[in-house]
DNA sequence: AGAATGCTTCGACTACAATCGAACTATGAA
DNA sequence: TTCATAGTTCGATTGTAGTCGAAGCATTCT
């Protein structure tokens, strides 16, 4: 007994419904201050500080200090997919918050995953992709192809700074509405930003949601047909 | 904000140390009684009781009644998973056990994962079918291809019956030691079962280690090179 | 039937962690 | 400099979850 890894530090981390929320509002993606975080998780200041400094040294979080503000993000994808995993689990479970909200169904649809697309259309676009053969699934995670190469250029993604980054390109995240994959790694951080930037979707306020307006939702339905 | 699945429960579940324990142990595959959990965890019988009754409705055991024992096992290989995933992350955040024994690089070579194999020797198995054809990356899992199947037939490995369980019949499985996947699902059980069979390992007691034996291990290296 | 084993329920105790008010530090604004 | 805002530290309080002893069922053994 007692053998490898002590997972009940993780655990009782997020185990907490202080911390849970503020861990579910970071997974936005977005660095939220130390006020904010209260604010999200509904306690005190000094509660949410507590909690912060406990997250820190745990390894889940990462703190940049800016001004007179803390910025606080989930400390790498690893944390932001384990967070996904057990939504999955919990979701499979029958454990849901009290109130589902009227917002549901948008979040099934189409949310934000740490940094890139989940929901419905995240996993369509996955699908379409892998589908059309511009991913294809390599060793234990997924591969770039010739012609995936083409096409992400011609989207106006420039591949060579994402291939500098540590961080891997691809990688396969599970959606806990779906339990599916979709695409995570900095080329879903990358499409998802592209989506903004041209006008197709935009977040909405102080939620996981990703909203498409009409004209961008026929778009990307047109480019990522399956 | 309170969107999704609730995690608190599950966290709060994983982050008790008697119940972690418990968890781990269950990680080996074999059911287990009320009380082998009590003392794997070094509580008395009640507090066991307790936490089992706690671990069972929240979804992470099933019980079976036999006679006046009552066995507690995970519920499926979702939990497994997510404990693995779980231990990976506290690896990777450098959560060690206070004590890290000497079994340790026993555990890290081949260990049991809920019922498949696990380890060095469990990632090499992996990437060897795959680089041989014998397993091809799918959609969102792994396929098994036509010389895939003469292999494992060939190997003594009745497929037919695999196929019938609503258990996907090959998964991968991310490792805590190495962060590589490896053979999950009724194949990867089958596999390690066949292994016992043919007299190559053994497990060691009270352990989640898998033992080799000379022979054996040639013979595991010779089929499973990379 | 009576005894023994395996497990659960009940009740009481304890320890710890979450919480907040108040005081303190640091940065920025007036 | 003085004031305001953001955040942390300290101390005291509170609630709750983990713990075990004792008693209660259930099953098997003799």
């Amino acid at each position: 007994m007692k053998e490898g890894p002590d997972i009940t530090l993780l655990g009782s981390l997020i185990g907490d419904p202080a911390r849970a929320n503020m861990l579910t509002a970071l997974l936005s993606g977005k660095a939220l201050t130390a006020s904010e975080l209260a604010g999200e998780a509904g306690i005190s200041a000094q509660t949410a500080s507590s909690h912060l400094a406990k997250m820190q040294s745990g390894g889940l979080l990462i703190q940049r200090k800016q001004g007179r503000h803390r910025y606080f993000a989930l400390a790498d994808d690893d944390v932001g997919s384990l967070l996904e995993a057990m939504m999955g689990l919990a979701a499979k479970k029958g454990h849901l918050r009290t109130r589902t909200g009227p917002k549901d169904p948008a979040l099934r649809r189409a949310r934000v995953c740490y940094n890139h697309l989940a929901g419905d259309l995240g996993v369509q676009m996955m699908d379409s992709l892998l589908a059309k053969g511009f991913l294809t699934p390599e060793n234990e995670g997924l591969g770039l192809t010739e012609d995936g190469r083409r096409f992400f250029e011609g989207f106006a993604i420039d591949l060579a700074p994402l291939e500098k980054l540590r961080r891997p390109l691809c990688k396969s995240c599970l959606d806990w509405s779906n339990r599916r994959s979709h695409l995570a790694g900095s080329l879903g951080s990358a499409l998802l930003t592209r989506f903004y930037d041209l006008g197709w979707a935009r977040r909405v306020e102080n939620s996981r949601i990703v909203s498409f307006n009409t004209p961008g939702e026929k778009e990307f339905m047109r480019m990522f047909a399956v």
